[in-house]
DNA sequence: GCGCGATGGTGAACGGCGTTCATTATCGGC
DNA sequence: GCCGATAATGAACGCCGTTCACCATCGCGC
């Protein structure tokens, strides 16, 4: 026992971050835990915490890089189209499709509750801030809205599609005639661009 | 030890439900055990189980509970009018109004996750579709959608609100310029309707 | 070549959890 | 007044997150 650095700190980090990210993987937050970690990667629980406060923040790190992973299928569909509607389709699109094809690590992301008191770290925070920023400029673009009306738009677009994948992933929405993922998006996102749109400049006003 | 009939498993039914309630107003979710719950009602954890088949069933009757809690605001924002925007901009107020004031309630409704390979109880699946059937007759009102298309905007609509009083109400969505839960409801729901009206009736065509 | 201080890592322990079940105290009926 | 039925117990099992005294191992100074 008490064998000596057989892993710097950091790669004992990248270690556990992988192992974790694996187990969430396969059985959700829930089955997460800091022995099964620890089990995986040869080492005992105790070890986790000369690298990381408690299991909370370990998870945390697990859900920024799962927030980087989902920006990047965002990103290459704002860059594949000049067409701002288009655009704002496609980070949609994209982000339900990140959700449904990592289906426990994007809910991790959203689900994993911190005690009452304490509040999200800004490494978070700045990760879903740059989410919504994505999709701020094709915004501005469709609507010319800009300030706090462009703020609130990006901020209830993405909640919306965001509401949609949620509840049709937990299977909370599956009743008659219960819809596609997809289809419910595009849904969500053409008419209230529409709306969006018509408001900004109104046909009446033609 | 060993009372006898004390209560009827209906009272002991509703004490555990009530001191359940109590506990996930007080302490969220993960406040809640089985032992928390014995202790408040002077009994032993045992005895939850000769009433529920696990903690997990329990839960989902306290959801219940709430569900139909949150139905009746919504129901009386529907009835408060004959304008069937008003119908919808006022029930999707209720909820949003609903989920900040009971934010615990409302969150173990959607937070708690049943064993991977458990389906949801009826009973849940068919208060949740009361609540949506609650906002077709006015969406079928204001767009002249029918069948699939009529479902799928209850749905995408409804889950829009939802994933904006999830987003708001965790704090997920305090970046630069966070916005009020009512605003951005306000803000989906009436760029929502606009664009549901358009694309059935386009200003074009007039 | 050797001892020693520093330290990575351990593993046992604490108090919690959900759940089960043999046991017991109490009841209604005979 | 007994007896079978049963409501409720509480101890037990195997988990959990977290802490910490301890020790095996390393690199350094001699």
């Amino acid at each position: 026992m008490a064998r000596r650095s057989e892993h710097t700190r950091e790669q004992l980090r990248d270690l556990m971050l992988e192992a974790a990210e694996q187990l969430i993987v396969d059985k959700g937050l829930a089955g997460l835990s800091a022995r099964a970690i620890a089990r995986q990667i040869g080492y005992t629980p105790g070890t986790i915490y000369l690298v990381f406060a408690n299991l909370d923040e370990l998870i945390l790190h697990v859900n920024a890089r799962t927030l980087d992973r989902l920006r990047v299928p965002m990103q290459a569909a704002v860059a594949a189209t000049d067409d701002p509607e288009q655009q704002l389709l496609g980070a949609a699109r994209a982000y339900a499709d990140f959700a449904r094809s990592h289906p426990n690590l994007w809910r991790a992301c959203f689900e994993h509750r911190l005690p009452e008191d304490v509040a999200g770290p800004d490494f978070i925070d700045a990760r879903i801030a740059q989410l919504v920023e994505l999709i701020m400029a094709p915004l501005a673009r469709v609507s010319g809205a800009e300030g706090a009306a462009l703020d609130a738009a990006a901020q209830s677009l993405w909640s919306g599609v965001h509401g949609v994948c949620i509840l049709t992933l937990t299977g909370k929405l599956h009743m008659v005639g219960g819809q596609a993922t997809e289809h419910l998006t595009d849904d969500l996102v053409t008419h209230y661009l529409a709306g969006l749109v018509m408001r900004a400049a109104p046909a009446d006003a033609r």
